[in-house]
DNA sequence: CTGGATCCTATTAGATACTG
DNA sequence: CAGTATCTAATAGGATCCAG
């Protein structure tokens, strides 16, 4: 099947976009992880979300799926050698955010949590 | 409304998530542009979900809507002054959008039009 | 017990027609 | 030309079931 962009930014969404993408590569930045905990990080998604858009990532060849065959069974998640350069995507996205949240709400109105616990 | 977000990649998903804002911001970081334009370069948008999504990004402040009183009507959008902020992000997108291609169709089966257009 | 699949419902996006 | 309203189609969410 032969595919036609009109610009990157198609393509970005294409392979990224969507509700979830962003937010698990963001997670996996970490290092290998598994499925459970993922689940558990990912605020809201899922257990068919998380693995429909695990699978597409693998997909699109940024994300492996390491299996260990024992009981009660075992999958971790990483990036691939590829995924790795969402890396610094992923940072300049993440630190946009924090700083639109001091822009919008300079008086603390709305909290980061994960921050907030760093205190 | 007090909101609370886990980590700052909710909040990017937040604003610019979605299936079509990233790519609309995209395109106002070329200026000023009327409703038709916008409709027309964001390719398979509905008027619907443009007037949406827009509005949207009005309300978190990041575009700016300007209404000329005049038959036919004319409305322009444009980045407000903080939204200028965006165009590092979404061009560190884009540019990873290009590599992509590169890297997962080195021999030009997928093409990005706009890019084709320039040679 | 963990990961994943299936089915059904709820929510959201798309198509079309209409208004100022 | 820009935007709204209504209806239909697609997609996400929830509950439940199954395999190892």
């Amino acid at each position: 099947m032969r595919k036609e962009y009109n610009n990157r930014m198609e393509v970005v969404l294409g392979v990224i976009g969507g509700k979830w993408k962003a937010h698990i590569l963001y997670h996996l930045t970490n290092g290998p992880i598994r499925t459970g905990e993922l689940k558990r990080l990912v605020t809201g998604i899922t257990q068919k979300m998380l693995t429909e858009q695990l699978r597409e990532l693998e997909n699109d060849g940024l994300v492996s799926r390491k299996v260990y065959n024992q009981v009660p069974p075992k999958v971790e998640y990483s990036l691939t050698e590829y995924g790795e350069s969402l890396r610094e995507v992923l940072q300049v996205l993440c630190e946009w955010g924090g700083e639109y949240i001091k822009y919008r709400y300079p008086n603390g109105e709305v909290i980061i949590k994960e921050e907030a616990e760093n205190k």
